[in-house]
DNA sequence: TGTATTTTTGTCTAAAATTGTCAAGTCAAA
DNA sequence: TTTGACTTGACAATTTTAGACAAAAATACA
């Protein structure tokens, strides 16, 4: 998810691998890992990332955390259950403010 | 959520932390942080502990993941756009099967 | 009250997980 | 076949976490 939306966004933009590693001061094989969902990128280099695209950063970050989401409930069957579970919790968490 | 449980369940079977943590083969004081939600249980755990109350071990490890997403999604305050991404991919991911 | 027991907290270390680096690899285009 | 872009794997560095221990706080209760 996130993978995908950066390498499509650094493509429209057409811009190397290289050079966005060099903008963001980070190894380009760890830039390309990341692109390619092999590694998962830090907060900071995704709002970095958000700004070197002219990217809506709350979107990104959005995608980055469902991949985050994804991995732990992606080990189990009824996922579908457990986010109900998290929605739910929010929703009176939210009731409590 | 999954602490609380726990909490709940020991306290309905009568038994002491101490007699739990020591039938877990694990720390007092770490099943006690545990109990609190200060430290996240292993998966292992989990089961053990479901074993141990006689509790639903799907059920268990349910809480014990919606605590896990909860942690990641709750950072952000659109939070269940977050979720509702991660329930589409996983319909995505359904379909492809 | 005072004493025993249970629970909680803080801190430290070892282990585990993650991140980043480097060198060598593939592949496509020129 | 050389060049540049991308990819991969193995390793080192760093960060995070689990668990151990001691001591404090809370609770029970004679």
């Amino acid at each position: 998810m996130f993978a995908e939306k950066i390498r499509q966004l650094r493509v429209d933009k057409q811009l190397l691998q290289r050079q966005v590693s060099a903008i963001l001061e980070m190894d380009n094989a760890l830039y390309c890992k990341i692109e390619r969902g092999d590694r998962i990128a830090k907060r900071e280099q995704v709002i970095k990332l958000a700004e070197l695209f002219d990217a809506d950063q709350e979107e990104l970050l959005k995608l980055w955390l469902a991949d985050k989401v994804y991995e732990i409930v992606s080990e189990v069957d009824n996922a579908n259950e457990v986010l109900n579970i998290v929605a739910e919790s929010i929703v009176e968490y939210q009731k409590a403010k």
